[in-house]
DNA sequence: ACCTGAACACCGTTCAAGT
DNA sequence: ACCTGAACACCGTTCAAGT
């Protein structure tokens, strides 16, 4: 609803910048073309004079989060950096829920992203563990990083231990015996900073079990 | 383009399975409710009768989705059965791709997936974790089995390794020293069994290492 | 009780036209 | 060159009506 006057020239860029503002302000659902033309004070046909489709603009959203991902070169062990790293996409993601969605659909070939994957990766070949177990090992880490924010819930961690928590004590004891008698223990394993490290360390244990530390 | 005559009577259940047909035909973005309506040959808004919303239909569609499930007591160590539930959960998820992304919206309070969190959670406790270890554990392994099939496309392992290979190939060497010459072991690990098995050795290792032995 | 067409408020995108 | 309204083929859902 902005009016044209608040816009000096349009480009990719700003316009990825405004479209990123509004998935964070309303979710995926909202961000329509015409939704976005409208808070950019243009015709919803302008858009496609910068991209040629939808996908191409979210493509250009996913390239606008990266740019400002937080570390990529700190120091210490090769596990100290792994760990950085790990957090610091994981905090790079939570800022900016609506992008897992889109990243489901295509998959890690945008170049902007590809800086992480280097500087995990020399951490994990700095363990010592030969190239293709490294790069196995990088698979793993990062599909342990992204699963925990795709389905580990950010915003929501209180609301989401609690669903889980009701869900499992209302289940009949006879039929899971385990789960039913275990609400409090699943619920605080639901979300939460704990929880990321804890499975963290058992990663980047296994990896070190196999780099021969 | 079903006509009248090919249904019996309308259920939950019997929307709920061609809508997943449907779902493992054409995907996601196909299923809307007047498709849905068509196939079943009956006008859209009889779908109402029957679900209050979309999102009520797909909840019956993931429900729906388990019955089939496959291995639910498997035999063996407590390592042996974490395995085998694992590989069958990633064999449902992946027979049925548009699934994962449903899911994401929704958390894990579906009941009948609790039969499978009960199965594996017995496991874990058998390998001798406490109880709240257990649970923490239990979501490492769930992040990964779910995260992996998220982000390693299924049906499309061949060309996802492609595609990863070519991108990586084409980084400028100076800036990506490493990632430019693991074209080919990244892209063995971008997809595929023998990545998943990777994995969940490595991930049950972690879990072994904790249970103390 | 069970079903449904018309209508409303939305989508992404093509096309032909405006400056 | 840059922008755009109208139109097309879709959505989910409300409402008032049909049998």
């Amino acid at each position: 609803v902005a009016t044209r006057a608040n816009r000096t020239t349009l480009t990719r860029e700003s316009i990825a910048a405004t479209a990123l503002a509004l998935l964070d302000r309303d979710g995926l659902d909202a961000l329509s073309m015409r939704r976005l033309a409208d808070e950019l004070g243009v015709g919803t046909m302008t858009l496609y004079g910068y991209f040629r489709s939808k996908g191409e603009l979210l493509d250009a959203v996913l390239d606008a989060s990266v740019v400002d991902s937080g570390v990529l070169h700190p120091e210490g062990s090769w596990r100290e950096r792994a760990t950085a790293l790990a957090r610091s996409v994981r905090a790079n993601l939570e800022r900016h829920p609506a992008l897992i969605q889109i990243r489901l659909r295509q998959p890690m070939t945008r170049p902007a992203q590809f800086r992480w994957t280097e500087a995990v990766m020399q951490s994990l070949v700095d363990s010592g563990l030969p190239r293709d177990q490294a790069a196995r090992a990088f698979r793993v880490l990062f599909t342990y990083v992204f699963g925990f924010v795709a389905f580990s819930p950010a915003g929501a961690a209180d609301e989401s231990r609690t669903a889980v928590r009701t869900a499992l004590a209302a289940l009949p004891p006879d039929d899971y015996p385990l789960l039913s008698a275990m609400a409090d223990e699943a619920a605080a394993a639901a979300a939460g900073d704990e929880q990321f490290d804890f499975g963290l360390e058992l990663v980047l244990d296994g990896i070190e079990a196999r780099a021969g530390g």
